[in-house]
DNA sequence: GTGAAAGCGCTAACAC
DNA sequence: GTGTTAGCGCTTTCAC
């Protein structure tokens, strides 16, 4: 009953123990013709190696397994940056845990302690919570960390980020170099940096074209009201840009039951499927989440492969992909 | 170097091993003295236990890991599957460990073998080979599988799928409701059972109808231009049925290039994001890959908690949502 | 090139 | 209640 162990493999080819190990592990210093008994016999008994037995005895204490923790499996996002790292991880013959935080620093918590439990031999983790500084206590020390898509906060570890201040900023620019100067921002309420640095890059290209700006920050699901309210202002903004694609989404309902989609003009942040078949057809400002989620894994790699020095910051660029929205005159 | 083990817990607190254990496993018999000296010098030392040696030995022999083979964890489908899945695993104390098959039967083979020498609780598997006989002999004895979104062949075990066939004739229902009598399938080359259920579906609704059929069968890839060759027919057809939501955004485009998008009904299998923006919105037939994970996540639990009894099969209704496209008239 | 003995960190079984 | 002994399946060390 249960599988066969290395020990029924070894007496039924009659050889030692470590013999068998030694085949099994692809070790060249053994006798071909030992090799060959013993292969017979793994197949034999139909033997499998019991990987958890092997990492707790080996000296290099790899799982081969990383932890990635991002804000929701189900968002494509999220799983863009997912299938990325997965990409690097596979031909390494390192697997993939993951869990889905949903901004909830708790469960951040619990997730990131249990992977490294788990005896993880890395994590991506895009923070949710206001402070990483528990990662100090619960990883095995030397277990490397990237943290991705948002900064951390008292913990020091490689980071990948998208441009946000400068693809923000690029967004306002062209609005603004089609001509409109009343062009309102809608984000999120800023308690997470990359809301912030958004919100910056508008402001930074407003200010050094002399215009004043036009903010609101609600809530992700609240971008239908806040468009809305936006566009009831005795002096409505000529054009929106919408710094996350939930809000995007929300602006594009909005204008669109307004009747004034066609009138104000629109740039998201964030691509979205289908965004080429709209009429008029979303200009946007497109992250590259494979991207970060390649330079992400492949940091944690060099990371958990030795390399040494300080935390490096790695930015991804954004790409404005104009197609009809934000070209729109005011 | 390294983690405390429990041996130097135990050393700390002045109690045996076995005490430690007791306590980091919350053990009722143990004097609450003992218990805080030794929750004392887990807390000093930093003690955290390791997962894969007590799996080793444990009785139960469980990893409280399962595994999720899925087509693409980057696509909307597979994501939305995955995190209903992991919404399952997590209040049972489960991670997921995931991969992506890419149509690859030799990536399926890989990957199901790899998550079985991890000693994976359970898998979750959407078929890409086209034969699953090889989980006999790479499973470890009694470890569950549930196959979802596609039938398996050669390994009987519970499987979830989408109502295929039925979603397939409710769309072609749809539209022949609605005036159409050439209507034209757009489908995924027959490879797999679920693009022939689904063409089952139009041809039965179509058979009912007393309707002559229409086929494309071809790569994903292809829609826009298996979409124009279907278009150019001699007597082309006044709707189409896209049966893959690749081939649905394929038969969009196409049909916006021709100028056609408000002449030619559209009904697509799969909901697509954004779809209800579109002008017409697009009708579809939704699936639910939330609740073909939930269902899956579910039946796997069940068999791993040692439900017995012959594989089941669950079948997910689809939803028809006329959104505009698909009550065009012909 | 091969094998015997030790032990990774932990839990099971059974004594005390 | 608590400790002792054995051993999960494997790799390491070191002797042969």
């Amino acid at each position: 009953m249960g599988r066969p162990t290395m020990n029924d493999v070894a007496r039924r080819a009659g050889v030692s123990l470590k013999t068998v190990s030694r085949v099994v592990n692809g070790e060249a210093t053994v006798d071909p013709a030992l090799a060959a008994r013993v292969r017979a016999a793994v197949a034999a008994l139909g033997y499998r190696p019991n990987l958890g037995a092997s990492m707790l005895r080996r000296n290099d204490r790899r799982t081969r397994t990383i932890g990635l923790l991002l804000d929701d499996a189900g968002d494509p996002f999220s799983a863009l940056l997912h299938r990325a790292v997965e990409d690097e991880a596979h031909p390494r013959g390192v697997h993939v845990l993951s869990g889905s935080l949903d901004d909830d620093p708790d469960r951040e918590l619990e997730l990131a302690t249990a992977f490294a439990r788990r005896h993880a031999d890395g994590l991506i983790l895009a923070p949710a919570a206001p402070d990483q500084g528990y990662l100090a206590r619960e990883l095995q020390p030397g277990t490397p960390v990237v943290f991705v898509n948002r900064p951390a906060t008292g913990y020091r570890a490689d980071t990948v980020l998208a441009a946000n201040r400068s693809g923000a900023a690029a967004a306002t620019r062209h609005l603004i170099g089609h001509g409109h100067r009343r062009i309102a921002f809608l984000g999120a309420t800023p308690r997470f940096a990359t809301a912030r640095s958004r919100r910056q890059g508008y402001r930074d290209a407003m200010r050094e074209a002399g215009l004043p700006t036009c903010e609101a920050a609600v809530p992700e699901a609240r971008g239908p009201a806040a468009t809305a309210a936006l566009l009831a202002l005795a002096e409505p903004p000529t054009a929106l840009f919408a710094a996350e694609h939930r809000l995007t989404v929300g602006a594009l309902r909005a204008l669109r039951r307004e009747g004034l989609h066609r009138r104000i003009a629109l740039v998201g942040f964030d691509d979205l499927p289908l965004a080429d078949l709209l009429e008029p057809a979303l200009t946007v400002v497109a992250e590259d989440p494979a991207a970060m989620g390649r330079a992400a894994a492949r940091a944690l790699f060099e990371r958990i492969e030795g390399r040494a020095g300080e935390p490096r910051e790695i930015t991804i660029a954004t790409t404005l992909i104009p197609r009809g929205s934000g070209e729109l005159a005011p």
